[in-house]
DNA sequence: ATGTTGCATGGTC
DNA sequence: GGACCATGCAACA
């Protein structure tokens, strides 16, 4: 019945067969039916090697490297997916699966979460259906303890022979390893958690009967069971699996949400949840990745203690700083609540006796608020379990259920002070002492900062539900996770503790350093031989743009011109920090000393004397000590960042105005140190001193054109920035007022004559300390009109209605101008930038030239 | 005045 | 754009 007609199956052979040999389950359930040569090669495992070596899909093994063809129904039992991503080989997969040091290990193995290369697959029954299997082919395999697995299932050469001893070997190992899990279960009908009224049916029942399940080929995971309670097992394995037609896995809620389209069927489990359906939508319950239990193994042993209880990891919480407040409240996820807690049709809910493993019993309120059409979830009386367990925002919870006696088990887990974001796992195994997965340590870096440095604790509690005696079936257990996801949320979450809409938002000193290194970076680029970069200032920070080749990274220096008219570089040896003159061509590397200097014998050692005279010197090292002094400026105070990007871009505004492109000279460079004779960037074009043509208004060189754009992108951003603040309607109020003052632009131009070249660097100006310069505000009084400069920077198309004259433009030209003024007063000055970092704003000193 | 309760709000996903 | 949920806050005890 594998076939109907004589013909292999392989599409690429096609040849007749008369006994055919069986290949691997087709979506029907049956088997291909191969010639020999194929069904030698898929009995050798070289089927896919052989005939679909060119198609796509192919992946390496994680451990071994072996080359899968992942994409293929033929090769899919050959594989287990990671939940770190990437796959493993079939054989790693075993040998790395079921080892108890395995499973301890903290970053690669979470048996609850599945963390662990375990491939899983639905149960034998699903393959019933057509449906099913369908979606099974998409599936890794499914690795099943007892022994009995449906072979077809597992997609599995009928003449695979060692395998499913092995599987069960492997099984059996993990369940003399203290694993105990609960059967995931009830997933679907939404309400997998305390179903008192119902049998366990959801429980895999046969003697140690364990599987796998994974429900998502992203992220795989597999839940254990533990049949001792249960008793129905094909029957059950049937329900539960057809219910997800969909997807392979059925059982876990989190299932689901790795991506499955379970719909729920009918049928067995479901069914029987079904009947304690409740209207709010408990049937589609898609837990979110952070609420995915991950519990470690010992922590089901310390759950279980020496019993044979099935622990069922219901799900986890972070607990957030109104959770661990003195309120007394702990949100519960909506979904989580709704599948594994009573259902509860009246807001004030049902009580839940707490206690913990000492026997200590707590009382909790199990409620929900109305809340947008929804509902939202609580236990209420946290707060002295919270505090008997020493819980604060950023622990987390784990919710749990015992069975067979039906408790529902809280856990906790502390946050760790130790970890570090590179530390991840390493911190979730100071936690339990076992492996948890990066995530947790993820939300422990986090919370370092937050949370006070607390020494790993954990402890448990356990939750009867008061109002259903009966307890819980013994049905599910869903282990889920997938590592990367979870990390990445997590970390999010973590920044969610102690303040609102916090989420993702970057500490200001991480922006710091991330500016900081950018600098630093920056400065050891070099522009590539074939052209020179532009200049942008971001965040009050330069950035050279190299539009054809890309920067040299290596040592900074000057490029100059020498006596004799040759381009040179000045470098400076790292050790003695004399200047050494190199070829202009030389690159560097980021640290060169004088044994470097190839160039000049001479001079190739530290005790050789400079050849730069001090007044050299004075001409160039200003320069260079702005990168450094407006990192300083910029770890220092990062509010001035605002002003100095815009007075950057005002600064190159008045280059602007200042003249047309220049030839290039060495002075051209040495205002731009990085840059070299010839280059043509914003910056290294400017004129020395005020000489050369200016631009008209209606220049659209290249040069204006750069300025206006990046004005105006200055302005959207400071207009942004200004509204975040709520400060705009002030700032308006206070640009109208000034509009009044604002003095022509001629005298801009005329004070930027007088000024002399025009370094961006000198954007770094506080506008506030012109203001507050008396003579600074006369000659701004002085003004009649700020729109009659040559440029209107705020000719915006898209910003026509918001930068009217009367608006911000008036501001920015006044900001023009208070730059244009301090640079007259600091022009040629090489401390400027550490003037404007005094925060003095008089800009008054200093002037050297 | 303080704590509790129930709901509303708004940020995030 | 809707759902979720962390938090705020007013009403109440």
């Amino acid at each position: 019945m594998s076939s109907s007609s004589n013909v292999c199956f392989n599409s690429n052979c096609k040849e007749l067969v008369e006994r055919p040999k069986k290949g691997w389950r087709r979506r029907t359930g049956e088997f291909a039916d191969l010639c020999d040569r194929c069904g030698s090669a898929y009995d050798d495992g070289k089927f896919c090697e052989t005939f679909h070596l060119s198609s796509s899909g192919w992946r390496s093994c994680e451990s071994c490297g072996k080359q899968i063809h992942c994409g293929c129904i033929v090769s899919f039992h050959t594989f287990v997916l990671l939940d770190a991503g990437g796959i493993e080989c079939i054989s790693c997969a075993r040998k790395s699966f079921i080892l108890p040091e395995r499973i301890k290990d903290v970053n690669n193995w979470n048996p609850i979460a599945g963390s662990g290369p375990v491939p899983w697959r639905q149960a034998p029954s699903l393959f019933n259906g057509s449906a099913i299997q369908n979606e099974l082919q998409h599936k890794p395999p499914f690795l099943d303890a007892t022994g009995s697995i449906d072979r077809l299932s597992l997609g599995e050469r009928p003449s695979a022979s060692s395998s499913d001893n092995n599987r069960k070997d492997s099984c059996e190992k993990l369940m003399n390893g203290n694993l105990k899990i609960g059967v995931p279960g009830t997933l679907e009908n939404g309400y997998a958690g305390l179903n008192h009224e119902e049998p366990p049916k959801s429980c895999l029942s046969g003697p140690r009967q364990l599987s796998y399940a994974n429900n998502d080929l992203s992220a795989p995971s597999f839940c254990l069971t533990v049949g001792s309670a249960c008793k129905n097992e094909p029957t059950d394995y049937s329900k539960v699996s057809v219910s997800v037609p969909q997807q392979t896995t059925l059982s876990t809620p989190l299932g689901k949400q790795l991506g499955g389209h379970a719909t729920v069927d009918s049928s067995g489990e479901t069914q029987v949840r079904n009947s304690k359906t409740r209207g709010d939508g408990r049937g589609k319950h898609h837990l979110l990745p952070r609420y995915w239990p991950r519990i470690t193994d010992q922590e089901l042993q310390q759950l279980s203690g020496d019993s044979n209880s099935v622990i069922t990891p219901l799900f986890e919480k972070m607990l957030s700083a109104s959770d661990a407040g003195k309120i007394g409240r702990l949100v519960l996820p909506k979904k989580c609540a709704e599948a594994y807690f009573p259902p509860i049709s009246n807001p004030e809910g049902l009580p839940l006796k707490m206690q913990d493993l000492k026997g200590k019993e707590w009382m909790f309120q199990f409620r929900f608020w109305p809340n947008n059409n929804s509902r939202m979830y609580v236990l209420e009386g946290v707060t002295p379990c919270m505090q008997s367990m020493q819980l604060q925002a950023g622990d987390i919870v784990t919710f749990s259920r015992i069975e067979p006696e039906g408790k529902l088990v809280m856990g906790c887990r502390k946050a760790s002070t130790t970890v570090t974001a590179d530390q991840g796992s390493e911190a979730c195994s100071n936690n339990n002492g076992v492996a948890t997965n990066g995530n947790v340590s993820t939300k422990s870096t986090k919370f370092s900062e937050e949370v006070p440095a607390n020494t790993t604790k954990k402890g448990f509690l356990s939750i009867t539900h008061v109002a259903a005696a009966d307890s819980t079936s013994a049905d599910d257990l869903v282990k889920e996770s997938s590592g990367n996801n979870r990390t990445i949320r997590c970390k999010r979450k973590g920044s969610t503790l102690g303040s609102k809409s916090k989420r993702l938002r970057i500490d200001n000193e991480d922006l710091v350093e991330l500016k900081v290194t950018v600098v630093q970076a920056q400065g050891l680029m070099r522009p590539p031989s074939s052209g020179a970069p532009t200049v942008i200032v971001i965040e009050g920070c330069e950035f050279e743009e190299y539009v054809q080749d890309a920067p040299i990274i290596g040592r900074p220096t000057i490029p100059h011109m020498d006596h004799l008219g040759e381009k040179i570089q000045w470098v400076q040896c790292e050790d003695c920090f004399k200047w050494r003159k190199v070829p202009d061509s030389a690159v560097l590397p980021s640290r060169w000393t004088c044994s470097d200097n190839s160039w000049d014998p001479e001079r190739s050692a530290c005790s050789a004397v400079q050849e730069l005279t001090a007044d050299h010197l004075r001409d160039l090292l200003p320069h260079i000590n702005k990168a450094s002094k407006k990192m300083k400026a910029s770890k220092q105070e990062m509010d001035l960042v605002e002003p100095l990007d815009g007075l950057d871009a005002l600064a190159n505004l008045a280059i602007l105005e200042e003249g047309e492109i220049l030839p290039a000279s060495s002075q051209a460079t040495t205002k731009h140190p990085r840059h070299r004779p010839g280059c043509t960037c914003i910056v290294c074009i400017q004129p020395p001193s005020g000489k050369g043509p200016k631009h008209q208004q209606s220049c659209d060189c290249n040069v204006c054109k750069s300025v206006k754009r990046r004005f105006k992108t200055l302005m959207l951003k400071r207009e942004k920035k200004l509204s975040e603040k709520e400060a705009e309607a002030a700032c308006q109020k206070l640009q109208l007022q000034l509009a009044g003052q604002l003095f022509d632009s001629d005298d801009i131009q005329e004070s930027i004559d007088d000024a002399g070249h025009f370094s961006p660097q000198h954007g770094e100006l506080n506008n506030e300390g012109s203001v507050d310069d008396p003579n600074h505000l006369n000659e701004k009084k002085s003004s009649a009109s700020p729109f009659k400069g040559e440029i209107d920077l705020n000719a915006k198309p898209e910003r026509d209605d918001e930068l009217s004259p009367g608006s911000d433009s008036g501001s920015m030209m006044r900001i023009l101008q208070d730059t244009a003024e301090q640079y007259v007063r600091h022009c040629g000055n090489g401390s400027f930038v550490s003037n404007q970092k005094s925060g003095d704003g008089t800009g008054e000193t200093n002037k050297s030239e």
